[in-house]
DNA sequence: CATGAATGAGGGTTCATTCAT
DNA sequence: GATGAATGAACCCTCATTCAT
């Protein structure tokens, strides 16, 4: 009874790795994986640091439960369009705002494709992110554009290239989307 | 003559700096600042860990040289071209040569955009850097594009985006040069 | 009957006891005192080790029930003899097929003679132990050899010294049988 | 001047790794290796615990370096003597008067014997020491008894068994003196 | 300019133990 | 009796930095 009735009203007790995942996810928004301390996570949440090992074995758990629950933060909602060119609008409207709202996802987006080139576990949870996007991207410009794969590689290029730029990612991801649906036309 | 003075005389220090610049921008290449250590990079030249504080006084000031020493890298040569188009092929392809042949470059480029954060002197460093390659681009998409500034941060962006990946860095700066080249004259 | 109703009523709690007590043995023959560690000797028996702690409230506890096994497992068996030289030479062949047969046993009975000197109860265990092995060695020496007491005490220092060496314990245990049987004809 | 002069008067910064192991001899000897901490051993020192590490990189190399300090304490002074007798009694009273006067010395040998079995470096400098010492015992015992090389195993074996007993040492080893130069007449 | 000893703060990790369920 | 979350003390080790030589 008291049990079901604290997770009905308080949820703060949810779950614990959720909770460490978010705040060790927030330190390397600040702080980069290179400023990452156990100790003041486990604070953040509000329990011992030696609790957290009984959560997360090891940094590098933890450091994987950040991976993935950074990635799966992308794509959440898939919004319906009915041509190609408003869906790139809309994808490239969705991920400028983003960009614009969530500033730290992007930041630890980018810390991960850094850890990537050393850690193989991140790699692949990224491999896995971006290859996602593509195929996504893929058939979005399926029919817009002369070559589809190309183009989502650009417009990848791109939007890794304003991540953290939150102020000029509106005006270069719709200068792009531009480009890429007047191209069709030509 | 006063600089092969130099060099003969007390520029032995200097080449100390320089050694132990190239030594930290290695490290980072490969480990992330995350990584760099100032012991190995002492070793790395071959001196006492203690003797590197001789040259710098404090890691932040050894940080600060190696995003002078990468910035510095850049835009060495500046190539004339007889029009517009050509130029911007040319700078172009002069990125996709160094990603390919220079990747640690690039990915210490990435490393100090993302200490740029945290650390105002990196910041500085890299505005420094990035207005003046915004200048250029400026310079050569004017009379090409519409709007050369913004085209300017779309160049900029996608280069940023496949800084870390010389598979598809050719493919993508590619093609955006002939979509901006090919706007200009629709 | 008591026995057996002992084990099939309440008896899997005192199983489980002897279960964790044979995994703590093992242990400490494996990796001595200092590698034991109450999660794995809990693992081991195939439960929580939290639940270990309603078995023995204490690591100590379990190290007593340790030294408790040990040494019960001596003189389980007292074969009888037709005179003092052979009681001899059957005691010191029986010490000698232990340590070759049940290395381990030897093992954990240096770990418990070193951990006496800082552990009262073991130490007191020990001394027990130590105690009615010397009393069966007078025994047996009695009317075989001038000095009983003495000889016992020197029986007691060789299986000692070869307790860790089951490949010399055979040359060096006979040897002394006889060198303390032709004692007592000369 | 005030470097000698302080070598010459305290003597004290003579040697810090000597100093070091000192320390950890003395731990061990009190604690066994389960309760050798390296901040204790820098405290007794009088140097911050990460100063220690300045001097062994690890733990083990400590540990190892006490392996060989404690061997090193054997054998010290080779006491000539006219016949083998006299010889093998020297040798058993040198060794009864270390052990009553220098027990530290022998529960550390115990400690390292244990070791020897999960620790290889251990090991080697413990086979190296022994190895010395039955060669010395072979030495003596030849001429003395019909088998040196099994009587020689069977001292190691009783000093072994009597090392952590002071009190019986003395009668265990005169003892088993009388035993093998007696053994020698019949 | 170079060295090696020393520092101290802090890192991740381990482990016996406790407690609510 | 059994579990899992939590604790806190302690562990070895790392590293930038300082200082006397």
């Amino acid at each position: 009874m008291a049990a079901s009735l604290n997770q009905v009203v308080g949820g703060e007790g949810d779950d614990r790795r959720a909770q460490l995942v978010a705040a060790a996810f927030r330190r390397v928004a600040e702080a980069g994986f290179e400023g990452l301390r156990l100790r003041q996570v486990a604070e953040d949440v509000g329990i011992d640091h030696s609790t957290l090992h009984h959560h997360f074995a090891t940094k590098q758990d933890l450091v994987e439960a950040v991976a993935a629950h950074t990635t799966r933060q992308f794509w959440g909602t898939s919004p319906q369009a009915p041509d190609p060119a408003s869906a790139l609008r809309a994808h490239l409207a969705t991920l400028r705002q983003m960009i614009v709202e969530q500033p730290g996802l992007f930041v630890v987006t980018v810390e991960l494709d850094l850890r990537a080139r050393r850690d193989p576990a991140v790699a692949a949870a990224m491999e896995r992110h971006e290859s996602g996007w593509r195929e996504r991207l893929v058939e979005i410009l399926t029919g817009l554009v002369p070559d589809p794969a190309a183009s989502a590689e650009l417009v990848i290029a791109a939007v890794k290239g304003v991540r953290l730029l939150p102020d000029v990612a509106g005006r270069v991801l719709h200068q792009l989307g531009e480009h890429l649906i007047g191209d069709g036309r030509g």
